[in-house]
RNA sequence: GCGACUGUAGUCUAGUGGUUAGGAUCUUGGCCUUCCAAGCCAGAGACCCGGGUUCAAAUCCCGGCGGUCGCACCA
């Protein structure tokens, strides 16, 4: 699938309008960072809101917000300190790269190299003289690569301190509070959209791969021993595709189709909160406007699971721009990182059941990339549609998630048609909308540029807003016009956004680009 | 991190050891304009950064930074 136009256009016309860009640009860009423009911000958000619907309000979850720098006895105790350190080694000669403790281990059989540190490293490396495994040349002295970003707390002699990988310690290093603010009972959730860095070696197509970026990120606390969802039947006939383990070891080409009750009565996916939020998430995607089809569930297999998983499931979608991409993990933490904080802290975690035994919770962990989400909507809902003039650019974004609702333009500049607009752009201020306001260019060019941006809706004034008070409001997606009185376009506007058919809004004047 | 290719107005691009660095589009002001990037006039806006070679570098060389692709990595 040879489609690398599709990026470059979304590409170009995300920096021309401002949806995003590289940061630092004056001073020649770093790579994994980007910076959202203002229609950028505006979708990432109505995105993020619209995840809250799904994961949060309807449930009645709880949220947080917990620091990005991060005592570093956090991620001591979650284990990730010990994971991030990698002592990486390249060939001289061929210049690929490899894991210098890993390369020790297969010449001398000696295990867990690596937790002897990287001056025994860079003594074994030498000592048994080892050679890059695929060219036999001289391998460089291995260097550290640590993808968590560290920095120190306090001016002078202070605490280190890490920026946070992941969102989700916080929902465990809080458990405590927010759990006795919940009453005691279980189970329950608590979620974090913010904030993460990872410092990766290498930065990648844009927005896919970034060294910052935002996570939505939920963790379901339940008792083992009832691990029921009392939604599941909410979701339960959601048809979903899977790549389980098995597949995935055969390398099965065609995902399973197969509805998440029947996941979870086959034991394809372990607990039924897991198939819950799976079945949440592909209507969550479906609200972007990801259609099913182009949806999937990924296993992983063991080994590349996380230090913290039993079972992994990646929601994939299938891009124009990269084929399929992860845009969420589902995880099954188990009770590795209470468990993990309760040993690091002395703090006792466990929580005492009904017939006096106490236990730690298990985990069911949902974890969306927003930046990747926003990336995948707009790709979604970009058109790029031919007119005998020229090709115009299209983004149908759905209502909800539009960074502008309305646009309110004159059809000309004279007559004092700019200060009624100007007045109808006021009024659909003061009811609420996000709404901007154009008058430069003709007509035409108005409404294409607002097309660019995804407004939905274009309000224009003209000689019969002067005369009788009736104005047009222009669809986006198909180029219609609705004529409706001025005094209406409150109430209509409110139907609109509820849902209504924009040809309900009132009588058709214009068919599609007349 | 390694290799190949690559970097010119907001965007897309022409160009080359000596150019007033050209065009398109966007954009700004004016004129015009009764519905899909119309037209006319005027304006604004660029050689990624740092060294080097040269009488002269945007052009050639080296390094950095960015981008695309491949390898590795993605806890």
């Amino acid at each position: 699938m040879s489609t690398g136009n599709v990026y470059e256009n979304l590409i170009e016309i995300a920096k021309r309008r401002g949806f995003f860009w590289p940061s630092f640009e004056i001073y020649g860009s770093i790579a994994g960072f980007t910076t959202y423009g203002d229609v950028g911000v505006k979708l990432k958000r109505n995105i993020e809101a619209q995840w809250r619907e799904y994961f949060v309000r309807r449930q009645g979850f709880f949220e947080i917000e917990d620091p990005i720098v991060n005592s570093s006895k956090v991620f001591e105790s979650s284990g990730h300190l010990a994971n991030f350190k990698e002592y990486a080694s390249s060939c001289s000669q061929c210049g690929r790269g490899f894991r210098a403790d890993h390369l020790i281990e297969e010449k001398t059989g000696m295990e867990h190299v690596e937790t002897q540190g990287g001056d025994a490293i860079k003594r074994l490396l030498r000592e048994n003289n080892v050679k890059c495994p695929v060219c036999g040349g001289q391998l460089k002295e291995p260097t550290l690569v640590l993808t968590m970003f560290q920095t120190q707390i306090g001016a002078t002699g202070g605490e280190v301190g890490y920026l946070r990988p992941e969102a989700a310690q916080g929902m465990f290093t809080n458990f405590k509070r927010c759990y006795q603010a919940n009453r005691e009972r279980i189970p329950f959730a608590i979620s974090q959209q913010g904030k993460v860095l990872r410092n990766e070696v290498s930065p990648r197509r844009g927005v896919h791969r970034l060294r910052e970026f935002t996570l939505m990120e939920l963790e379901l606390f339940f008792d083992p021993v009832n691990p029921s969802c009392q939604w599941l039947s909410e979701v339960e006939g959601e048809k979903v595709r899977i790549i389980t383990e098995d597949m995935e070891e055969r390398e099965a080409k065609q995902p399973l189709e197969i509805t998440i009750k029947e996941a979870v009565a086959k034991g394809l996916v372990l607990t039924e909160w897991q198939g819950y939020f799976m079945g949440v998430g592909k209507r969550f995607l479906e609200s972007l406007g990801v259609p099913p089809e182009r949806q999937q569930y990924r296993a992983h297999l063991p080994l590349e699971r996380s230090h913290y998983s039993s079972q992994t499931f990646d929601h994939e979608v299938q891009t124009r721009s990269w084929g399929w991409i992860e845009v969420a993990g589902h995880a099954n933490r188990t009770d590795y990182d209470l468990k993990a904080h309760q040993k690091g802290s002395g703090v006792d975690v466990s929580v005492l059941r009904k017939n006096g035994t106490r236990f730690i919770p298990h985990v069911i962990e949902p974890s969306y990339g927003l930046d990747r989400l926003t990336f995948v909507a707009m790709e979604t809902a970009w058109e790029q549609r031919e007119t005998p003039k020229e090709k115009r650019n299209i983004f149908h974004f759905p209502r909800t998630l539009a960074p502008y609702q309305v646009s309110v333009q004159p059809l000309v500049t004279k007559d004092g048609l700019s200060e009624k607009a100007l007045t109808v752009y006021d009024k659909v201020l003061s009811e609420g909308y996000r709404a901007t306001f154009d008058e430069g260019g003709s007509i035409g060019r108005r409404y294409a540029r607002q097309d660019e941006v995804g407004t939905p809706l274009a309000i224009t004034i003209d000689y019969t807003t002067m005369e009788k008070g009736v104005l047009t409001l222009r669809d986006r997606d198909t180029w219609e016009q609705v004529a409706i009185h001025v005094d209406e376009l409150p109430k209509k506007l409110n139907a609109y956004f509820q849902g209504a058919e924009f040809r309900a809004l009132g009588q058709l004047v214009a068919r599609g680009g007349e």
